[in-house]
RNA sequence: GGGCGCGUAGCUCAGUCGGUAGAGCAUCUGACUUUUAAUCAGGUGGUCACAGGUUCGAAUCCCGUCGCGCCCA
């Protein structure tokens, strides 16, 4: 049993326990009518956007003898609580107290109220003289108390950090934010109904993995106690998808899921994210091309009807075919060079450097082009645009290309200078895939702590055989940004991660 | 990781040249009672992020630390 009145940690200052002494002692005389302050439950029967719709059309002025329930929290009160603004999940009503309708016992409890209360209210609707749609209040039972005063009624809640940190306080205040996460959420929604319309088939595949694999980054680690044994959080499900595809669980899967990245966090990354990955058997990385472009344009016509978008002062045009060009051509429009007439390293950082980029002695052809195209193509990236046939080299996963063998069937989606997608040819030769993994071993050796781990329970299911397949990653917190016009990943995450208060 | 900025009442914010800590909202008391950020009168409320330094005197100047934001890597 706790002490209602103990000193709480996280309230320092006295008049922060004042005012929470002052509302249980508020729950204490509710009580001692008989009343409870958190009752099992309150039977709706609107809402007040329905409510608002509904009523449109009343005239100023205009009472009715229709009755109902809802319920919502206090957002304000105006003439010592005669006047009360609620808010529910849709929209804000005003209820009316007074004394000629509402009953003897709730008047005198109307002292009782705080902003910041959840009531269930039952009443009959007429719109006022001034012309506020309003539910004249009969009867209101307190169905939760709360201890803490909201913040200020005409401002809201500003601050960026107690908006992260209390992020209940800021879906109550902002309606933006209410706004983004429900945009999210029917953002992956329509996603989901997209992919299983065309014959997905949903899964779920290991978040703990022996080996972190199927991208290049750092990841986390953990320990199992009873099996005693290192474990990592997946930094990607690829190598589990692609087992199943070997498996045939279905010649179409997604994945929805997190992902963890033990980096850097910026307006663009966060620990935790989540991401698509979708794979298609007997197809290649045109296929997914066409893919991604319907996938996106179907759940922009879903929820936005339109396919034109704002994204800080610019306008995205998402309208299928997007801009496909590949890395070496948008290299040498942007600086000149023709990397495919360079042939081996050396040369290549040579042209790098003559045009004042910096790279390491260690940079590979391809390495050197990535990183020409980070530094002077990215930037110009704003309309959708498929970048197309990557360098073999940084491509561990992909399948050579047809027609050059120093490239990979592979494609990003850039939108608003963002990558947006990932997608290849996936490579189902087991032994060119050893090769490719032998590779990334000695990088790693010679310290890049981002190469890909050698995975030989993953090569042995590539040799049963796996068909020809396309692959799709697609980040889905920056694919919210760019569809909610939110300038940092943390609008998009509902709790992001943070670091420890001072 | 580097640079810049910010941190003052529950919330939103002022705080001049270094001279006793301010406003609005919220809250409390009272008045009023069909309001719309209601109004009127009065009151409560402060670890000026934390720690040190300079100074007769620091929210203010200096150093360090922590947290948040923006830009860069």
């Amino acid at each position: 049993m706790t002490n209602p009145s103990a000193i709480q940690p996280e309230l320092h200052s006295a008049l922060e326990q004042e005012l929470r002494m002052a509302r249980l002692k508020k729950i204490e005389e509710y009580r001692a009518r008989g009343k409870n302050p958190y009752p099992p439950s309150f039977e709706c029967a609107t809402t007040a956007g329905a409510l608002q719709r509904e009523f449109e059309s009343l005239e100023k002025g205009e009472e009715t003898e229709i009755r109902t329930q809802i319920a919502g929290r206090i957002r304000s009160m105006r003439n010592s609580g005669m006047f009360i603004d609620l808010q529910d999940k849709d929209g804000k009503i005003q209820v009316f107290c007074h004394p000629d309708s509402l009953n003897a016992d709730n008047f005198e409890e109307l002292k009782l109220l705080d902003i910041g209360d959840i009531i269930g209210v039952k009443g009959r609707i007429r719109r006022t003289p001034r012309g506020e749609l309003t539910l004249n209040a009969e009867s209101f039972d307190i169905l939760s108390k709360s201890l803490h005063p909201l913040p200020e009624k005409y401002h809201g809640l500003q601050d960026q950090e107690t908006r992260y940190r209390q992020r209940y306080l800021d879906l109550i205040m902002n309606d933006e934010t209410r706004n983004t996460l429900r945009k999210r959420a029917e953002i992956i929604q329509e996603i989901r109904s997209y992919l299983q319309a065309h014959g997905f088939l949903e899964v779920e595949t290991p978040m703990l993995h022996p080996i972190p694999g199927g991208a290049a980054a750092r990841p986390f680690k953990t320990h199992h106690n009873t099996l005693d044994m290192e474990l990592y959080l997946r930094i990607a499900p690829e190598l589990y998808l692609k087992r199943l595809i070997i498996g045939g669980l279905s010649d179409k899967v997604f994945e929805i899921n997190r992902n963890f990245r033990n980096e850097g966090i910026s307006t663009r990354h966060n620990p935790e994210f989540t991401m698509l990955e979708l794979y298609q058997a007997y197809a290649d990385y045109k296929d997914i091309m066409h893919l991604t472009e319907s996938l996106v344009a179907h759940v922009l016509e879903k929820i936005f009807g339109t396919l034109i978008l704002p994204m800080g002062d610019k306008m995205i045009d998402f309208t299928p075919p997007w801009a496909k060009e590949s890395m070496c051509s948008l290299v040498q429009k942007h600086t000149g060079i023709n990397f495919l007439e360079i042939k081996d390293a050396e040369a290549a950082q040579a042209a790098a450097q003559k045009i004042g980029i910096k790279v390491e002695a260690s940079a590979g052809w391809g390495n050197v082009i990535e990183k020409v195209f980070e530094e002077r193509v990215e930037a110009h990236l704003i309309q959708p645009t498929h970048v197309t046939d990557y360098p073999l080299e940084i491509s561990p996963l992909a399948k050579t290309h047809r027609a050059d063998g120093r490239l990979v069937e592979r494609f990003e989606t850039f939108i608003n200078t963002w990558e947006i997608a990932n997608a290849f040819s996936e490579l189902n030769d087991p032994v060119e895939q050893q090769k490719r993994f032998d590779l990334q071993v000695k990088n790693r050796e010679s310290g890049d702590t981002e190469a890909h781990h050698m995975d030989y329970d993953f090569l042995k299911a590539l040799e049963y055989g796996m068909p020809p397949t396309g692959g799709l990653g697609i980040g889905i917190d920056r694919l919210v940004m760019l569809l909610t016009n939110s300038s940092s990943i943390r609008d998009v995450i509902a709790f992001p991660t943070l670091k420890h208060k001072a």
